[in-house]
RNA sequence: GCGGGGGUAGCCGAGCUGGACAAAGGCGCAGGACUUAAGAUCCUGUUCCGUAGGGAUACGUGGGUUCGAAUCCCUCCCCCCGCACCA
């Protein structure tokens, strides 16, 4: 037997598909099956961690097609947004790490000696996108995904801008696209907003915009120092305001007030608010002493001054709450210990374990110096201590007896109602670009948002997920939350790749926003093709898509044959809805609510997606994959280290949909041990003598009753997507068969059971390991296994009676050695008796009573002692009953038990020394073992 | 915080519409078969007790519901994930 190079037939069957365009998929009479995953985004290599839903999508659309179905199974690439463009931005700048990261990408598929001239031509967004996209269609077509590749586009081609243009207008005429106000992160530098992947270290810390209450405190002349605070509900304890000396301070004219804040604040609020003036730069120290007003109360407290104030974080002004606020605590005690200072700390949270719990926490954790780095970790503490289980207390009029986490926001709109206070937006943490430029918050004045809060919308996104099917079907609840919770959301940025915003220059569509009902562009890309980008108007996608409008009429607009439009149009309407849609959790929240809302805006009821299926992620020996890591494994390297098929199955079987595949060496190793059984087992029946009916012994029909009863179970479950389930059953459960076969006769005769069930086994496991079942096949055809329909399974040979006569056989054997077990016994001989005729009644006829009935009815039946004995048996041994010829059976195996047990087997002789037979029941017979 | 998921034998991991569950499968470990040997493969065992097919104890913790709970309800402890404009 020759061993199966791998590599050598995932190429040769590859290769076969592609140039008998065995996947591309077109409009025939036949039933259809629209299948869509996400197009990847170019900015990288994939890993196995992307695979797996790839691979779980193709296999999905390979059994569809086995069941029939005309299969559309497209591809596209996803290059709109931000990251392509940053990689190509920080490439052309030089950063070396990022260079690095990319000559190392760039390593994975070509040869050493281009990756200068690769990395090179990296500094165009274009070239990276382009690069990558090539290489990703190769490894997908290594992967063995049956895509129709034909259809293949990118996101920034003309004529998908035309599209998203034309499904922007759709919403426009929604009425649904608005402008408001909006923070976000922002560079000044760059004058442009700047995303994750635009700000240095921003994937690992993320950097989000946190609102400040910023809280006015009236000097004597009428300005006012404004103190930025995470924790509005302590104005009631404030002592005092702090003040860095040292920094710079500047006057800021906020409508009719004037206000006082750090240097770098103001220039902040400039990116926040509508005209602002600056003026009267000074430092803090000449604040410090000056008394203000709290507004609140209308106390009166001191400016005092502190080096722990950061002059670019918040407004540079801080007011003091030394009762709760460890840094103010401990400012506070410096200060009593250098001047004759009378303030004493006001407490206004009640927190049990606490008496002053700024002052408590210090002491505890030791901290004596304002430049402790553990003052951090004690405000961590204490602030979420006192926000879960602070309550206020009566300083706080109306919001006395209250806990902090139920009263916070209603004491921050109080005092914004009341004109105390006003909101600043600060950045999560200090944060710089790539390129080193500070990153602040701005808050954009004409943002354009998709407004997803309209009733009307609302309740089609609920009446179209309520119609779908979602697997695991859990989703289904959490989508239906999504829809309410989704509300505003910005879908057009300054930067980035994309289409042109169509209502106002200068904006481009964002990138989740132009991926949502992408999927209508497959149906049709490779006829779009063919006409001028100026024929895409909106009067065409009308047409194709809504069926709007007249053929011949737009056929003299666009100056585009009737017949060309027509085709197009009937392309679309075949395909169309999409019928399952496969992906991953983490887009739930995002693209997918954004994929069902808008095709429930634009689309009739008639078009809406079918299905949505979802796999969780990979990780690899139980630790997350990630780049920073260095524990990711590219796609491009699956075929060389383990194989396609290996990996693929690894997918297959390793988990369910709902959980985390963990990717461990390990078990890729016994995994490909029991793939090569298998392709060992096939290639070693294949060529058995057939076998005919006539022949068929008990064990043979046995193993095939066991064998067709697998495969049917695995249509099944794949029909449910219970994916890994069926693979176990074809595989190991299977080979747990086989094996079990071959221990009760021999392996020739095996060979003849398994080629008579090869073909149908081969074409149920193809959608999984399609290379060596193509293989395998060919062998005894010359068409592709991957276009065969299901077979029609012999369900005749699926059979419960001779099945559960083994099982009968099994379970006596187990009993037997259990005994010898327990007995320590060398058996001279095994003695059986199986129940008798009067039991094998009483058990019919009470078998199906409650068992507090079962004594009394089989009393009235027989009465005797022993019929009570007898039903306690039966109950307590909780026999399933079913009709079998026990002596028949025995006497049938009573070669294979003698071998087995190496002694003479006697069934139902007189012979029983110690009165077993009385306890034989129905399917359980006695033994007795002489030794 | 809001929302979601989870804690199962030495390890990974199924089961979780309550009963046949001492709990699938894999790995590991032990013994055996095969082999000159190694590897591969196959068989047996892998909580405790038991000289007759049985019993006891077990599925994070502590309670509860039930004739019966890994599975349902509650307490507590611990772990993981998402929270938006970003692909």
């Amino acid at each position: 037997m020759t061993a199966i190079n791998f590599k050598q037939i995932e190429e040769k069957w590859q290769r076969g598909w592609a140039d008998a365009k065995a996947f591309e998929a077109e409009i025939s009479s036949a039933k259809k099956f629209f299948f869509t995953v996400p197009y990847p985004y170019t900015s990288g290599p994939l890993h196995i961690g992307h695979g797996r839903t790839y691979t779980l999508g193709d296999i999905i659309a390979r059994f569809k097609r086995l069941q029939g179905y005309n299969v559309l199974f497209p591809m596209a690439f996803h290059v709109t947004g931000t990251p392509i463009l940053a990689i190509a931005d920080s490439i052309a700048r030089g950063e070396e790490e990022v260079v690095a990261r990319f000559k190392d990408y760039i390593a994975i598929y070509e040869d050493a000696d281009k990756v200068d001239e690769l990395i090179n031509s990296f500094r165009s967004a274009e070239n990276v996108a382009n690069f990558f996209a090539a290489r990703i269609s190769a490894d997908f077509k290594r992967m063995g995904y049956s895509i129709d590749w034909r259809r293949k586009f990118n996101t920034t081609e003309p004529m998908y801008n035309k599209f998203i243009e034309w499904q922007f207008k759709k919403l426009y005429d929604k009425g649904v696209i608005k402008k408001g106000k909006y923070p976000i992160t922002y560079s000044i530098e760059d004058d442009s907003a700047v995303g994750e992947d635009d700000i240095e270290g921003g994937d690992t810390e993320k950097v989000a915009v946190i609102e400040h209450t910023a809280i006015k405190f009236k000097l004597a002349d009428g300005s006012c120092l404004i103190a930025a605070t995470l924790r509005p509900e302590t104005i009631f304890g404030v002592t005092n305001l702090w003040i860095n000396p040292a920094a710079s301070y500047v006057k800021l004219k906020v409508g009719d007030e004037t206000w006082v804040v750090s240097k770098e604040a103001a220039e902040k609020m400039g990116y926040q608010k509508d005209e602002i003036a600056v003026s009267d730069e000074t430092k803090g120290s000449v604040f410090v002493g000056k008394i203000v007003k709290e507004l609140v109360c209308g106390r009166e407290v001191p400016v005092l001054p502190a080096s722990f104030v950061d002059e670019d974080v918040g407004t540079g002004v801080v007011y003091s709450v030394p009762a709760h606020a460890p840094y103010d605590y401990i400012a506070l005690e410096d200060i009593k210990k250098s001047g004759s200072l009378e303030l004493e700390p006001i407490k206004i949270i009640d927190l049990e374990g606490y008496e002053l719990p700024a002052k408590e926490i210090c002491e505890r954790m030791g901290i004596e110096s304002q430049m402790d780095e553990r003052l951090e970790e004690a405000t961590k503490i204490i602030y979420k201590d006192e926000f879960y289980r602070g309550v206020l207390n009566e300083k706080c009029g109306d919001f006395a007896d209250v806990k902090i986490a139920d009263i916070k926001d209603e004491v921050k709109d109080w005092l914004k109602r009341e004109n105390i206070a006003d909101v600043f937006y600060e950045t999560s943490r200090k944060a710089v670009t790539r390129g080193g430029d500070k990153v602040i918050v701005a808050v954009l004045q004409d943002q354009w948002f998709i407004d997803y809060t309209p009733e009307w919308w609302k309740e089609l996104g609920h009446k179209l997920v309520e119609g779908m099917t979602f697997y695991p079907e859990k989703y289904k609840t959490y989508m239906h939350d999504i829809v309410d919770w989704l509300a505003f959301r910005p879908c057009a940025r300054k930067r980035g790749l994309g289409t042109q915003f169509p209502f106002e220059k200068g904006w481009i569509i964002e990138s989740l926003s132009d991926s949502t009902i992408y999927m209508a562009m497959y149906t049709i890309a490779h006829l779009l093709r063919q006409l001028p980008v100026d024929a895409l108007t909106e009067k065409f996608f009308d047409f194709v898509f809504l069926g709007i409008g007249d053929a011949q009429e737009l056929s003299n607009e666009l100056n585009v044959a009737a017949d060309v439009l027509n085709r197009i149009k009937d392309e679309f309407e075949y395909w169309y809805p999409n019928d399952l849609r496969h992906t991953a959790p983490p887009h739930l929240s995002n693209h997918l609510v954004f994929f069902l809302m808008h095709h429930a805006a634009i689309f009739p009821e008639s078009r809406w997606p079918r299905a949505i299926t979802l796999n969780e992620l990979m990780i690899r020996e139980g630790k997350k994959m990630s780049k920073s890591k260095g524990n990711v494994i590219p796609l491009a390297d699956v075929s060389e280290l383990y194989g396609v098929d290996l990996y693929r199955l690894y997918c297959a079987i390793n988990a369910d949909f709902a959980t985390v595949v963990n990717w461990r060496e390990q078990d890729t190793e016994a995994l490909r041990k029991k793939l090569n059984a298998v392709v060992e087992l096939f290639e070693d029946s294949i060529d058995a003598e057939s076998i005919n009916e006539a022949e068929l012994t008990h064990i043979d029909r046995w193993l095939l009753s066991r064998l067709y009863r697998r495969l049917r179970e695995s249509v099944e479950l794949f029909e449910a997507f219970r994916i890994r389930e069926a693979g176990i059953n074809m595989i190991f459960n299977a080979m747990n068969d086989i094996r079990y076969y071959e221990q009760r006769q021999d392996k020739d005769r095996r060979k003849r059971i398994v080629r008579a069930v090869i073909e149908e086994w081969l074409i149920v496991l193809s959608p999984i390991v399609p290379h060596v079942c193509e293989e395998i096949w060919h062998k005894l055809h010359e068409s592709f296994i991957s276009v065969q329909t299901l077979p029609v399974l012999n369900e005749a040979f699926i059979d419960d009676r001779v099945e559960r006569e083994e099982e009968y056989l099994v379970a006596l054997i187990s009993d037997i050695k259990e005994i010898l077990k327990v007995a320590r016994l060398e058996p001279t001989k095994i003695y059986v008796y199986t129940a008798e005729d009067w039991k094998w009644e009483l058990f019919r006829a009470i078998q199906d009573l409650p068992d507090k009935d079962k004594i009394r009815e089989a009393m009235k039946l027989r009465k005797d002692k022993s019929t009570v004995e007898f039903v306690k048996q039966v109950m307590k041994s909780k026999l399933d009953y079913f009709e079998l010829g026990e002596p028949e059976v025995i006497e049938r195996e009573k070669k294979y038990l003698a071998k087995e047990f190496g002694c003479e087997i006697g069934l139902n002789e007189e012979h029983d020394p110690k009165g077993k037979k009385r306890f034989a029941v129905p399917l359980k017979p006695a033994i007795f073992v002489d030794g």
